[in-house]
DNA sequence: CCAATTTGACCTGT
DNA sequence: ACAGGTCAAATTGG
């Protein structure tokens, strides 16, 4: 995979900078607004969250730990070992016989919850690590095969009272699944190393097209039924929980802000999904007239980044 | 039936 | 040798 962000001047990255900067003294102003009384709980939240985001961004630029501008990724196959597969020939045998990841290109996060971080993510192992309480969680980009893309994380409970989560975010995400209502929520209970833990995952993603049998291979780009190419986003929220589809993994993701438009519109419904200690969550491009919406222009601060990948 | 999760097996790096 | 990371069969759930 070649590299999504080609070498671009200091000049390119300190205006991304400057716009990202300007983007959230805008929603610090907007925060500032809905601070009133009348239903601001929900878009405060709301705000917050972009607020988040911005702040996250920037410090993922200004970071050395992760390179996002300005030194192209290497090839994800690079940061992998080769793996050698001995003595399988059956796909049976061929369990353990993976990549493991050589250097350690990653971005830690730490949060009392678990909110969505606006992928979808799809869990693949667990283990109990030694000298934790609690047993690490590790999770892969849903898009893995369908899109190649090589983002994945790993969940640790660090801390029960109060709850502490520790994610660790590796590789970036090239998938073009951003603008889709993907919730992750983990009841409190299921990162306490108990077997019987839940990782609940919503994603509208309907054609995955995982391959089983698809063993490192490449696979052919599938037929992406799903539409959302859509230039207005929206999310949907249960009472507590409000989801940014930004790249608030801590890692910008050029590529998917190709033909995004100019335009993010938060959409936030009525506290009406959570029941039960259960979250579930209904379809994304409902839309309700009850709806506190948000629309907030982006066209300024992404300009940079989609300038990146052009030339 | 298909997709996601669970979980033991197995591989790699130290 | 061992701990951590990943795979994939079995299981679960929609």
């Amino acid at each position: 995979m070649e590299s999504p962000l080609p070498e671009n001047s200091s000049a390119d990255l300190k205006r991304a900078i400057e716009e990202l900067i300007r983007g959230r003294e805008f929603t610090r102003q907007l925060k500032e607004i809905i601070k009133k009384p009348l239903g601001g709980e929900v878009a405060k939240d709301l705000v917050d969250k972009i607020m988040d985001s911005f702040s996250e961004t920037l410090s993922v630029i200004n970071s050395d730990d992760v390179r996002v501008v300005g030194t192209p990724f290497s090839s994800p196959e690079d940061n992998y070992s080769s793996g050698s597969c001995k003595s399988s020939s059956t796909l049976k045998d061929r369990r353990g016989c993976y990549k493991r990841r050589k250097t350690s290109e990653s971005n830690i996060k730490e949060s009392s919850d678990l909110v969505d971080d606006g992928h979808a993510w799809r869990k693949y192992g667990q283990k109990q690590i030694l000298h934790a309480t609690y047993p690490r969680h590790y999770f892969r980009c849903t898009h893995k095969y369908d899109q190649k893309c090589q983002a994945s994380k790993q969940v640790q409970k660090i801390q029960d009272n109060p709850p502490l989560f520790r994610t660790t975010y590796y590789g970036h995400h090239t998938c073009k699944a951003f603008p889709r209502v993907s919730s992750q929520i983990i009841l409190d209970s299921t990162m306490d190393g108990d077997s019987s833990s839940v990782l609940l995952s919503f994603d509208q993603n309907v054609n995955q097209n995982y391959h089983p049998n698809c063993y490192n291979n490449v696979p052919t780009f599938p037929s992406i039924k799903q539409e959302t190419k859509e230039e207005v986003f929206n999310f949907q929220s249960s009472s507590s929980d409000y989801f940014l589809p930004a790249a608030n993994d801590g890692h910008l993701t050029p590529a998917t802000f190709e033909g995004s438009g100019s335009h993010m519109t938060a959409t936030v419904l009525s506290p009406d999904v959570m029941s039960s200690g259960v979250y579930s969550s209904s379809t994304t491009t409902a839309t309700s007239n009850d709806n506190l919406e948000i629309g907030i222009d982006f066209e300024e601060c992404l300009w940079n980044f989609e300038g990146y990948s052009e030339h």
